[in-house]
DNA sequence: AAAAGATATGTTATAACATAACATTAATGA
DNA sequence: TCATTAATGTTATGTTATAACATATCTTTT
């Protein structure tokens, strides 16, 4: 079938690298942040990168922190409920979290204002365990 | 007091200018579609709408919607949890909705993955009841 | 294999969103 | 009045994202 077969097609050249040069980096990257990263391996604008992320945030392969206007490789593939972000303000440090919980009662306050839920962005900001201890006192509250 | 006086000071006329500019829209405006509005009024560059914007976000009088780049007046400005907006794609119309029970849920969350909570951004993406009749067939899953 | 269509990528330019750095003016208060 | 601070203006630039069109590659059909 046509479908399967786009189901699970292997991933374009520039999508594979994008898609490796955020799992390299082990956090949120930009994407002008990807294309430095891959202008030595011939890549040349920003058009080549924004692609590929369009095209692995539709795959849910990747997810844009849009309070970072950046970019994560999806740590919850199997999962189906909108993902909520956990971001340290001080180091960017983002956590995936899947909550089935907190999208059904989205979904359902979506449906309350008459509105039919396509897609959630649900993003924490805050300071992580490791950034806490290095905070002025002041700023703790 | 001091903090008296600040808390209640008369907003100053750049930031009630940017203030009444959204009001009068009724919905989301970018900092650039303000400064459009506002430049018959002498209104020079973006600067200045982004420092109005900056302060009225920053009293809650004012949010930003991530997904939008845009701006809207607060509706809830009694509420103290993180508020969610519901989103039209359609039509860009914006709901606040102001839910303990999410707050509540986002904060557990965070303390859950060593986070202290600091903010939260929730937007909902969909179709509202008035758009949903208007769109072709195939869209409508 | 040739033609036709679809998919992927390259290239150039520009649009849209946001801030930095510094100058000027207005208001406040010792 | 003089000093200080808050607000605004001005110019330039940084950052994020897309449009528009060209080229190349791959697939399917004939």
């Amino acid at each position: 079938m046509l479908q399967e077969a786009r189901a699970t097609r292997r991933l374009s050249e520039n999508n594979l690298r994008v898609l490796y040069a955020l799992q390299r980096a082990n956090g949120p990257l930009t994407a002008y942040q990807i294309l430095d990263r891959l202008k030595k391996h011939g890549v040349s604008g920003p058009t080549t990168v924004y692609r590929a992320l369009h095209s692995l945030v539709l795959d849910g392969t990747v997810h844009r922190i849009e309070t970072l206007n950046a970019y994560v490789v999806c740590t919850h593939p199997a999962h189906r409920a909108a993902p909520t972000f956990v971001v340290c303000e001080q180091c960017n440090l983002v956590t995936e979290i899947n909550d089935e919980i907190i999208d059904a009662h989205l979904r359902q306050r979506a449906g309350k204002v008459g509105v039919v839920f396509k897609a959630a962005s649900i993003e924490i900001r805050g300071t992580c365990s490791n950034c806490l201890p290095k905070l002025p006192m002041e700023a703790k509250t």
